[in-house]
DNA sequence: GCCAACGTTGGC
DNA sequence: GCCAACGTTGGC
């Protein structure tokens, strides 16, 4: 299994919303950047992905589930771009914020740190370990 | 509000 | 194909 993180302004799209949907199962949508796109199309059912809102308060907030493979974004006139579906499985009981991950010497190679930009990328399995703890989730 | 990093556009 | 100018994202 993969590990992924996701982001999203919590004006956009937030955690919240997604845990509240009815089966908390959405489409991620609307990633216009190549190299997450490829991410996106990297992403097998069953990987998992954290859900890291950006913006005011930037922390990584709960986890989701690959259900459904990449298949083209229904947000997308062009048919060029693809989207996910996820399952919001865990909240974090205490959110991890990005000034803790900076600060947190094994996480300092994560791509949150060093591409602040990119709104897919990928997690190792010892950054997923380490952040699961922060945050108080089962990994 | 500012700035760094990155992506895109367009002239040559 | 290169590069300057500009736009966007996202952290602080």
């Amino acid at each position: 299994m993969n590990h992924w993180l996701v982001k999203s302004e919590p004006d956009e799209w937030s955690w919240d919303e997604h845990w509240s949907k009815k089966g908390r199962v959405e489409p991620w949508t609307g990633v216009r950047n190549h190299q997450a796109k490829q991410n996106l199309i990297a992403m097998k059912k069953g990987d998992r992905a954290f859900f890291h809102h950006s913006g005011k308060t930037p922390q990584i907030v709960g986890i989701l589930e690959v259900v459904r493979a990449s298949h083209p974004d229904p947000t997308d006139d062009t048919g060029k771009w693809v989207s996910v579906d996820f399952k919001a499985i865990q909240p974090a009981k205490h959110p991890v914020a990005l000034a803790d991950i900076r600060q947190t010497k094994t996480l300092a190679g994560m791509v949150l740190v060093k591409n602040s930009r990119l709104s897919v990328q990928p997690v190792t399995a010892a950054q997923w370990k380490t952040i699961c703890k922060m945050a108080g989730m089962k990994p």
